[in-house]
Formats: C-alpha cells, structure tokens, sequence
DNA sequence: AGACCTTTGAAGAGC
DNA sequence: GCTCTTCAAAGGTCT
C-alpha cells in the first residue's frame, strides 16, 4: 500500500526534507544572527522538542495512526499523484499541522507526529469546504505555502517561547520583522523551499489554480469594504502616490473613502454621503487636527518606515497602518529613500542609542507592537519580562 | 461558531 | 507591465 500511495521508503529516492537541507539535518539551532536562544528547558519535559515543525518528521514519511486515513485519501482516484511512477513527497499544503502533531497531551503523540496527513488538511465529509453549492464533495486543495509561511511555521515556536506574546497578529509582526533581518542566503533557502513546493503542488494537482480557493474569504472582504477605512482610502494615494499628497481629496488625507474614487461609484454609499464640499468641510478643527496627528504618524510608518524616528505621540490605535509596510523595521525598500516630512520633526524625534522609552508592562496590549514594551523596535526582538526590570528608571526600558 | 488580526509571497484578474 | 485582490498558517481575541 506504501508503494501504492507513493510513500515507500524510498520514496522518489530522496525525500523532500534531504533536497532541501542539501543534506544537513535540518532541526540544528538557527543562525546565530537570528538573535535567537537556544532552545529552553522546559522542567516538566526535559528538552523542549524540536521547535522546527517540518524537521526531519515532517518530511520524511512515517506510516503511524493516520495511515489508514492518508491511504483512503490518496487512493482516491481524483487524488491520486498523476504519474504512477512518480512519487512526490507531501508538499506543505498537505502534511499535518504541527498544531495537532505538536499537542502536548496527545492521547497518542508517538503516532501523530509530523509528516501525516491530518482531518483539518484534508477536510472531513462534514467540512463545508468539500461541499460545492450542488452538495457534491469538492476537496478543498490548499495553496502551497510561500517562502515567508514556510519560515514562519519554521519560526513561530521559537518566537513563541521566548516572548511573552501569544496572539498570532503580534507574533507574525515579530517574525515579519525578523525575515527581513534574514541574509539573503538564508531567505533564498525558503525560496528554494517554496520552489519545491509548488512544483510538487503541481506535479499532484496539475488541473489546480489558485483560482480554484477564491472565494473562500469572501465574506471578510465584504465586510472589510464596508469599514471606513477601506481599499477606496488608496485611489488618491495610488493615483498620485505618497510624493504628491497635496494632491490628495481631503478625506484620503485624513484616510477617509476617497471621494474622487467615490464620484465613480454610482448611487452606492458616497450616494448617501452628501456633496463633497460638505464632506471636505463639515468637520470641526478639532477633529481635523486629531485626524492630521493620526495621519502624520501613520504616513510616516509608511513613508519611511525606515528613519530612526520614534513616535512619541501614539494613535489610539495599535497600528497605524494595517495595509502598510512594516513601520518599526528597516525595510530594503525604505532604505532607499529615506525621507522624513520637515513638518513632522515637532511630533517625531530621532532616537538617540539608549534612549529610554516609557514602558509598559508586557503584555498590557500584546497586539501593540508600536508600543515599545512589546518588542524592541529596532531589532524586532520580544522585550522579555526580565529586560523590564530597569532599577535605575522603573518606569523605563533600554532600547538599543 | 466564526470573523478578525497580522505578516509576506504567489498567482490570478483587470486595465 | 502594473495594481489590486485573495489565500496560504497561526491562535488569541472579539462579535
């Protein structure tokens, strides 16, 4: 049955885990400039397990609990790997997630591990996923992850343990940042990665098109267009781009819907809205001048995400822009063209080495990240629960 | 229960 | 060719 399904030992002769560590064993500690710690002890379990999901278990070819499942599944005629002869090994979008494989109080960890095909992958007879609108089973075939998804599921554990951070929101922030601290070698070996998964995506699924799962969030994205801040707030900034914001309507320079953009939409909601004199006039000051402070320090985030500017006025809100670049790390991009507004010098102040920033106890806001307690924002390191114990300024963390 | 948040990259659609 | 949109993973939080 091995052989049938295209997991024999052999396999293809080499298994994707070896192609893609060249190799090396793949569960070594991460590149020391990574900044990462080793791996801690956890005093219930001894050594903390591999915290790299897809080791060595995940992509070599373990026959365990789930075989029988993987067996029905993969002889399934529309599943079937399309070559006979070829035996592909399981792309990312197909092996477990380490999130059922790496349960600490599995009734069954020895035969869950990595590398097999788990209910949420493959969808059960009940996923509403494999049903079409004729009621008929459709699998749903997942995309084959990116090279940045591919070093997040790597990453993610180790982020985890040694921050204080939980939510996802915040650590994929973290882990944002840290791909762009990569080298360029390091990032080309997920490229490579994802190179192979996609082509082994292919190879199984050659009548797939990422076509195929849209849709599937079109619910969000309905909701997403009614809040205000909208895609349309980006028809003034892509049409005149960030060098020309004089040009921008009012309302997109205070991240309004784009009223220009809104002329075009008949009778929807800028129908509803009044003129748009009314609009670019029927605010008070007050609100304007706090829509500008806003506006200033979220055009910053974006325009030069890059400067070693601190922003010592904090919008209300944990980011100032969920659509933007990353506003705390040095992007390749950014360092290209650093530019900082003259006018925005009273409101941002450069950051001298060591400067003290208030802090806040970790964990206040953990989706915070422009909050300084949470992660230092140069390095994009976790500020951990012992770097908060600055003695001279209690109120007060070092940022280097 | 399910959407949301947040990240980067791939791929498709539309212009 | 460019821009925009969607979806991959993850899990705490929110509705």
């Amino acid at each position: 049955t091995a052989d049938k399904i295209g997991l024999g030992a052999g396999g293809a002769g080499t298994s994707l885990f070896s192609l893609y560590n060249n190799g090396q064993h793949f569960a070594q500690p991460p590149p020391a400039h990574m900044g990462i710690t080793p791996y801690p002890i956890d005093p219930k379990a001894g050594l903390r397990p591999p915290v790299y999901p897809f080791t060595a278990s995940q992509y070599s070819y373990h026959l365990g609990a789930d075989f029988t499942q993987m067996a029905t599944w993969f002889t399934t005629p529309s599943l079937m790997p399309p070559h006979p002869g070829l035996t592909p090994p399981l792309p990312h979008s197909l092996v477990a997630s380490p999130k059922a494989a790496d349960l600490p109080h599995s009734s069954h960890d020895n035969h869950r591990h990595h590398g097999m095909l788990d209910a949420k992958t493959l969808g059960s007879p009940h996923d509403k996923n494999l049903l079409d609108g004729k009621g008929e089973k459709k699998p749903h075939i997942k995309k084959p992850l990116n090279a940045f998804m591919l070093y997040m599921k790597e990453m993610r554990a180790q982020v985890v343990a040694e921050c204080t951070l939980k939510e996802s929101a915040a650590i994929n922030q973290i882990l944002g940042r840290k791909w762009h601290a990569l080298s360029k070698e390091e990032q080309a070996k997920y490229y490579d990665m994802a190179r192979r998964e996609r082509q082994i995506h292919m190879q199984m699924y050659p009548g797939w098109n990422a076509r195929d799962n849209y849709g599937m969030m079109k619910k969000k994205k309905r909701k997403k267009e009614k809040s205000v801040d909208g895609a349309n707030m980006k028809k003034c900034r892509a049409r005149y781009g960030l060098d020309q914001q004089n040009q921008w309507c009012k309302p997109c320079r205070r991240k309004k819907k784009c009223i220009r953009y809104m002329e075009g939409e008949e009778g929807e909601e800028g129908g509803s809205s009044g003129s748009i004199e009314a609009q670019e006039s029927d605010e008070s000051d007050d609100e304007i001048q706090d829509d500008n402070i806003h506006d200033v320090i979220s055009d910053v985030n974006m325009a030069s995400p890059s400067n070693n500017f601190q922003m010592l006025l904090s919008p209300s809100t944990s980011l100032a822009s969920p659509s933007g670049p990353p506003s705390l790390m040095p992007s390749p991009a950014s360092l290209a063209s650093p530019t900082t507004p003259g006018d925005l010098k009273e409101v941002f102040a450069p950051i001298p080495p060591q400067q003290l920033v208030p802090r806040i106890p970790v964990g206040t806001n953990p989706r915070d990240l422009n909050n300084p307690l949470s992660v230092n924002q140069l390095t994009g390191q976790c500020i951990t629960a012992s770097d908060n114990q600055n003695q001279e300024h209690p109120a007060m963390v070092s940022v280097t």
